[in-house]
DNA sequence: CTAACGATTCGCT
DNA sequence: GCGAATCGTTAGT
């Protein structure tokens, strides 16, 4: 049980990292309530050679500009004007590469959660979505570029180590042409906290 | 300044 | 299964 230290999302490939990052816990304390959940599934994006990425031909935006730093600075964007989506920033400076966590489960500050989704009962449908897990867990564009080890938002390594993890295309992500065939989705296949089969 | 759109979700059929 | 919701970001005028 200890603090990933930045140096860990500099040192590695995103898609590695991608893989890497299932069985690891994230958590917050944000509003004085901490919440915690083990990630189930994440996507690999990357700046260099690959379409999907908003990073993608080196193109800089000022939306998108965290992607630039150093890895371990978190990337959090508005998508469809509802849906708050959290990216971890992966790689060395200029090099815009991130993970999309898209699923967890929940496992400390359940009721919290609960109430931020406005549900009343613990199922699938509280974390498993890149969009859902952002409001579980209170994250919101506030947090765009925070370090991952600060007092608000950072991850630990419990010594999990998942089995079976599956391998497959991403989702949402047509737009992008051949490298929407990209085997860069990464799931536990064990666990019912995943957006999609 | 303005129009078009998105790494999604939810509710209704 | 399908379509609406909803608004910041982007690129083009």
């Amino acid at each position: 049980m200890s603090i990933i230290p930045l140096s860990y999302y500099r040192q590695s490939d995103v898609v590695f990292i991608a893989r890497d990052l299932l069985g690891k816990k994230l958590c917050t304390q944000i509003d004085g309530e901490k919440c915690c959940g083990i990630i189930t599934e994440t996507e690999a994006y990357r700046g260099w050679g690959d379409k999907a990425c908003h990073a993608s031909g080196n193109r800089r935006t000022e939306r998108n500009k965290v992607m630039y730093e150093d890895g371990g600075h978190s990337y959090v964007y508005l998508c469809y004007g509802i849906h708050h989506l959290f990216n971890i920033v992966t790689n060395v400076q200029n090099e815009a590469d991130a993970v999309l966590v898209r699923a967890i489960e929940p496992v400390e500050g359940i009721e919290t959660m609960l109430k931020r989704r406005n549900k009343s009962k613990v199922d699938k449908s509280l974390s498993s979505g890149p969009g859902t897990l952002s409001q579980a867990l209170g994250i919101d564009r506030s947090h765009y570029g925070l370090p991952l080890n600060s007092e608000e938002l950072w991850l630990e390594d419990i010594g999990y180590n998942p089995q079976n993890i599956i391998e497959t295309t991403r989702i949402g992500v047509d737009y992008a042409g051949d490298d929407a065939l990209l085997p860069w989705r990464f799931y536990i296949e064990d666990s019912i906290w995943v957006s999609k089969r």
